[in-house]
RNA sequence: GAGCCAUUAGCUCAGUUGGAAGAGCACCUGACUUUUAAUCAGGGUGUCCCAGGUUCGAGCCCUGGAUGGCUCACCA
């Protein structure tokens, strides 16, 4: 946006500025004691008809005729027309309001009517301005369209674009129906840092930064876990935390640098504790704010009644790619099972990871309706208990809906010498140059120590969870400001 | 990171075979005291994303770059 150049209609609006002031009317006024909002006007008609209300709003459209006009206010409920005549406000106060542009802010106090086309309409008795706008709006047809302006300027996208605003208002409601739901169930709302000194409970890069005063280099937290599963050791039964983590890799439609999390975590629970919460909670939620249990992601008709079927990995592999590990223990036999796909491995992949690969390429795009993977391969899954009855599988699920992970989750390990083998693999992954692999973490390791009880751990990615429920394409339509270059 | 596509007025968009830069809305002037995509008469406001190149001549063709979108890769 070139800011230099004062464009003519810019200018202008400028000029009409210094009128007002000039006029005696600050352009910039104080607040507005309402008496109603745009919709309680329009939808209570019968009771507000005759009276004097006092509105504010942007405004929208304007329509002159002379020594009258109409235009129309939008406030954050809607919009509401207001009719304006000569006779009703004097010459003086009629020549400022001629003065008035599309986008500006004004209060308007005045009697409702209906006008002859039925239109429900607040007569201007007076009005005040209380914020010029120097700006020209988009378009009041086609709105802003342009998708990397209504990116930029999220702000002219929620004036032009209703619906955008819907999407948000609904983010909000949902994020509140979770906190309800996890406080109702007396899961306790925690903060912890998000400045790191080394990072983990994921696989990803993480953005590094530095603290001046400690001259130490601090990473963005990519994680919650490994913390709360520290206030598990500190004696903390049932807690959350429901806020921004961040990993330094691509953007696309379905990933953004900084994205919402949430993570509970349960002692004394396991994974099929968690899967019951992550059916209950998200059907509950869904409930809440939609009335219902079905819901259309792009298309797809998608049904949350709980229970949500279970099936283990191996048996998803088995049902959707036809293909049978259970007799194959070997890395070298895992192979043989998969010679015949194209997949990204080599002499060093292991049979679990493997697995992992055939499950992400041939089975996650059939996982449509909800369901539960259950018993992740060991190799991927570094902080989840390993299997009593097969250590080369973990107590740890994620649930799908719409071919797309909405929840991972684990019966936490709380063996420090077994999650400290398990990081020292991950060491091996970093120095072979997997920048994704895990830190070790000393303290971790400390805390659990001094021991951690057995505990279930749940997490969702916010942001995708609310795709799912606005039916969004993209990530960047329901964060308000997603990451983009500067201009 | 790779491929494909887009970028023209404040906004939404046309722009033919390479031959004088266009429309609607917005804006400006005038008319109009119940309109509503108000109407009527008049007015075009521009770094055609940027930098090179080809050409007598480039919005259009070529090369490089920027930003964005989509797909793929990585991930959640």
């Amino acid at each position: 946006m070139s800011e230099e150049s004062i464009h003519e209609l810019i200018q202008r609006r400028h000029e009409k500025l210094e009128e007002f002031r000039q006029r005696g009317v600050e352009p910039y006024g104080e607040k507005y004691q309402v008496s109603h909002r745009a919709q309680e006007i329009t939808e209570n008609f019968e009771e507000v008809e005759g009276k004097e209300v006092k509105v504010s709003g942007r405004i929208m459209t304007m329509r002159r005729h002379g020594k009258a006009g109409f235009a129309n206010l939008q406030d954050e409920s809607g919009q509401i027309q207001i009719y304006a005549r000569l006779d009703d406000l004097g010459e003086e106060s009629f020549e400022c309001y001629k003065l008035l542009d599309i986008g500006d802010i004004i209060g308007v106090r005045g009697k409702v009517f209906k006008t002859r086309k039925g239109e429900i309409t607040v007569s201007t008795e007076d009005f005040n301005l209380l914020a010029k706008s120097l700006r020209p709006l988009p378009e009041k047809w086609h709105g802003l369209r342009d998708i990397e302006l209504r990116y930029r300027q999220r702000y002219l996208d929620l004036i032009m674009n209703p619906e955008v605003k819907e999407v948000f208002i609904l983010r909000s409601r949902i994020i509140q129906a979770m906190r309800n739901y996890l406080n109702e169930k007396g899961y306790l709302e925690v903060e912890t840092p998000m400045m790191h000194g080394v990072t983990g409970g994921a696989n990803a890069r993480p953005f590094k930064t530095y603290h001046n005063a400690l001259d130490m280099d601090l990473y963005l937290r990519i994680a919650t876990e490994l913390h709360l599963k520290r206030l598990l050791v500190g004696g903390y039964g049932k807690i959350y935390e429901l806020a921004k983590v961040f990993r330094n890799e691509g953007i696309s439609t379905r990933h953004n640098p900084e994205f919402t999390s949430v993570e509970v975590y349960e002692a004394n629970a396991d994974y099929y504790d968690m899967m019951a919460l992550t059916e209950d909670m998200i059907s509950v939620i869904c409930q809440d704010v939609f009335g219902s249990l079905n819901i259309t992601y792009q298309g797809k008709e998608l049904d949350l009644t709980p229970p949500w079927p279970r099936l283990t990995m191996l048996e998803a592999i088995k049902k959707y790619a036809n293909l049978d590990f259970t007799g194959a223990k070997r890395d070298e036999e895992a192979r043989e099972v998969v010679k015949d796909l194209k997949l990204n491995i080599d002499k060093n992949t292991t049979r679990g990871e493997i697995i992992n690969l055939v499950f992400e390429e041939y089975v996650e795009k059939h996982l449509d309706q909800p369901v539960f993977i259950l018993d992740y391969p060991i190799e991927v899954s570094p902080l989840a208990k390993s299997k009593k009855d097969d250590p080369a599988f973990t107590y740890r699920f994620e649930a799908f809906l719409a071919s797309s992970e909405i929840a991972n989750a684990f019966t936490e390990l709380n063996d420090p010498l077994d999650q400290k083998e398990r990081f020292l693999k991950q060491a091996e992954k970093r120095a072979a140059g997997d920048e994704e692999a895990h830190m070790m973490d000393d303290d971790f390791i400390a805390s659990l120590e001094y021991g951690m009880p057995p505990a279930g751990g749940l997490g969702i990615g916010i942001d995708r969870l609310i795709m799912l429920f606005t039916d969004a394409p993209s990530i960047r339509d329901v964060i308000l400001f997603p990451t983009l270059r500067p201009r």
